[in-house]
DNA sequence: CGATTGCTTGACCCCCATCAATCCTCGTGG
DNA sequence: CCACGAGGATTGATGGGGGTCAAGCAATCG
């Protein structure tokens, strides 16, 4: 079992702010897991009792509408922690967390996050600002929804894809989401996606082979996300 | 210039739990300020450098979109906290609060804040209970925008005014917003807002007498909202 | 009492949801 | 190794929701 010490991961987030002797605790009750792409970390309602982090692979953290349908408000990648909000309302979990691919993830005991944001002032303060951070992306991300096209919404989002996830060495696109996933993050209908999608294509903004998307020209598809 | 210790809007949020020695230091530099109906409390972009504490009145806190609209992502009463998510990371203010009605309010400078974060902890841990319920109210609003059409998010906001607002006297819903303000609520245009109020009006599931509304039938509404 | 601002209604048309049919791709078992 | 089935991708047809422009009306204010 790996120890938290030595974990390059705690560095991207909250838990870097933890201080030696809180990391070797946290070490002895963490627990490892590997999920399989498409299983479920937690369902909307479950309590989950602690955060994950990510040590590997992708989750997408989406809920359901009344409408019966999917809408994905988050992908959560290496680095990330998942479940803090719950955590920190002690409540059951608002959201549910799939795997979009093979992920590697600790778990940390609700007690243990708990008992050092209590006695460690500079982990709550950091905590404090990703939840700063998540509350102003979640801000954006209303606006956008509220207010532009879904045009508008799929060029942003391909945009959002690349930058965040990055390119392979082909140049594709290195996340890999179903054309469905993609309709959830936006929010529309899948044949919408793919009718624009080849629209896109057509116009050379982007290009498509088997699976994977080649981002053509992000600087026409910044001006579609903004509306020019 | 009234006592912070003596003062029971801080019973209402996270302020409720700094000591009596903070709370009598808070009193010492905090501004209390009146601000007019239409009255710009901040910008997009301009540093606040403290927080807000609502003593009386509302504001609508919103964010122009690349189109040009404006969307309102919040809106926030007597005892809300406001600009908490600007001071934490230390950024310019991302959104806009304007006054719907007259209001007053308390300015907390930021160092005060930051002192007390740093020091009581049961404070930090009040402010990071109070960010994860915002956080969980905008990811389900970014699930209502996403995934509910305009008439679903009308029904919705209607029975929500009521719910956060109130009633007044005759049984209209206190909070006095104009039609446009309900479509920037809801993210569309106000000519559509007006027809569907009027549609809901035919179906006397309102009414509307002298910009007044005046709610007949919660549950045909809830079942609007949910799409039964 | 004009004038500015907000409210309301009409007409038009495009965007997008929905249903349906076909095609493609890939994993599985015979 | 191939046939087959299942799930994803794609394309077509259709209709309604809702954005937009325009004009008229009501209300509020200096």
């Amino acid at each position: 079992m790996g120890k938290c010490e030595q974990c390059i991961i705690r560095q991207l987030n909250a838990l870097k702010t933890l201080t030696k002797e809180e990391l070797i605790r946290v070490s002895h009750c963490k627990t490892v897991k590997t999920i399989k792409k498409g299983e479920v970390l937690f369902n909307e309602g479950e309590y989950i009792n602690g955060i994950f982090c990510i040590k590997s692979g992708i989750c997408k953290v989406s809920k359901m509408s009344e409408n019966g349908r999917e809408q994905i408000v988050n992908l959560v990648k290496r680095g990330d922690l998942l479940g803090e909000r719950s955590l920190i309302s002690e409540e059951a979990a608002n959201l549910k967390a799939t795997a979009v691919n093979e992920m590697e993830i600790c778990f940390i005991p609700k007690h243990e996050i708990l008992r050092d944001l209590n006695e460690n002032n500079s982990f709550s303060m950091s905590f404090l600002k990703e939840m700063a951070m998540s509350l102003k992306t979640n801000n954006n991300t209303v606006v956008e929804m509220a207010q532009k096209s879904v045009k508008q919404r799929l060029a942003h989002t391909l945009l959002n894809l690349a930058e965040e996830f990055g390119l392979d060495e082909n140049g594709a696109l290195s996340i890999h989401l179903s054309r469905e996933d993609i309709a959830n993050i936006i929010g529309t209908a899948t044949e919408t996606t793919i009718r624009l999608l080849s629209e896109f294509k057509k116009k050379d903004l982007i290009s498509l082979k088997n699976k994977d998307i080649f981002i053509q020209n992000k600087e026409e598809l910044r001006q579609i996300s903004e509306g020019i």
